[in-house]
DNA sequence: GCATATATGTCAATAATGCTGACGTAAATC
DNA sequence: GATTTACGTCAGCATTATTGACATATATGC
C-alpha cells in the first residue's frame, strides 16, 4: 500500500480516492448542461471556453485568450473563426496597436453567454445555497489549493 | 441583469462565476500531470477513466464501466481493447453469466494505476492539507450538491 | 425447445478538439 | 532598415466521442 505510508494525519487513502471521483463525477455534471445547450448550436465545450472568457473579459486579446485557454493558436483560430462568421465573437482592431485584435461578444454571443452562464449557475447557485456559506469558503479553499500558483492569481484579488 | 435577479442571499453574480472558473482552472490543472504521464505510455484520459474505475472496482463488468464513464461502448471498445492488447487489463468470463466480461487489472495495469493515482492523490493530499479538515468538508459538501442524485448515491455510504 | 432479451463485440462513417510544422502579413520596436 | 510581435492560415494527423447497423453467445420466460 504505498499510498497509505505518503498520507499521515486525516488523508486516508480513501479520502483522496474519493475527491478523485468528486472532481470527475462533479465536473462532468458541471459541463452536461452546457453541454446540450451547445449541441442546438453546433458548437462545443471549445467554443463555450471562448464565449465564456470573452464575455468575462471584454476587449481581450487572441493572445491572452490563448494564454487563458492554454490551447495553441491553430486550435484557436477554427472554433474563434466560426464564432467570428457567425456574429457570435466581434473582432476590433486596437487603437493603440493596430496588431491585436480585440475580441468582444456581440448581442447575439451574449444572448448565448447568458443561457449558458444560467444554467451554470443555477446549478452552482443550488449547491452552495445547500451546502451553506462555511461550507463554500471551504469548498472555494480547497479549489485554490488544487490550481497552480499561477492562475491562482487569477483569484487572489477577490475578497 | 438577468442573473441577480436569480440570486439571492449571499450568492452575487460574481460568486457564481468565480465558482465557475474555480471549477474549469480546478479540472485542468488536477488532469494535467496524469496526461502528462500516459502521454509517455500513448494513452490518453480516456484510458486512465478505464484503469482507475477498473483498479478501484476489480471484477466490474463492461456495461457496469459504460454506465460509470456514460460513453457508448463503441467508444470504449477501442479503449478497451488497446489496454487489454497491452495487457494492462485483463477480461475473464463470468462463471455465473458467461455472457458478462469482468475486467480486473494486471499487475502492469496496477503499476500504471499506482503512478496515475498517487500524483493525483498527491495533488489532493496537499490541497487537503492546507485547507484544514473543515474546509475539506465544506469542498465535499458543495461537490455532492454538483453531482446529479444518481451518481451521489456512490458517496453516500461513505462516511 | 423456442422466442426473446441481454451482454458484448465489430465495422463504417462522421464530428469536435487538439497537436505540430510551415508560411505569410501587418505593425511595432530597436 | 532589421527584427520582433501579433495574428492568421493551410496541411496533415491523433484522440475521443458519436450514430447506425449487424453479429454472436448466453440467459430467461413461456
Amino acid at each position: 500500500m504505498p499510498l497509505a505510508k505518503a498520507n499521515p494525519l486525516f488523508l486516508r487513502d480513501a479520502d483522496l480516492r474519493e475527491a478523485l471521483e468528486l472532481l470527475f463525477f462533479g465536473y462532468r455534471d458541471f459541463t452536461s448542461e452546457a453541454d446540450a445547450i451547445l449541441a442546438n448550436y453546433g458548437f462545443g465545450r471549445a467554443h463555450h471556453r471562448v464565449i465564456y472568457f470573452v464575455g468575462a473579459n471584454p476587449g481581450l486579446s487572441v493572445s491572452e485568450l490563448l494564454g487563458t485557454l492554454q490551447v495553441t493558436k491553430q486550435s484557436l483560430s477554427r472554433v474563434l473563426g466560426q464564432l467570428v462568421d457567425e456574429r457570435f465573437v466581434e473582432q476590433r482592431t486596437d487603437a493603440d496597436d493596430r496588431r491585436r485584435r480585440l475580441l468582444f461578444l456581440t448581442e447575439k454571443g451574449q444572448g448565448l453567454e447568458n443561457e449558458l452562464t444560467e444554467r451554470q449557475c443555477a446549478l452552482i447557485a443550488r449547491a452552495y445555497r445547500q451546502a451553506g456559506a462555511s461550507s463554500v469558503a471551504g469548498f472555494r479553499t480547497v479549489m485554490m489549493g488544487i490550481i497552480n500558483e499561477k492562475d491562482r492569481q487569477r483569484f487572489d484579488s477577490k475578497d
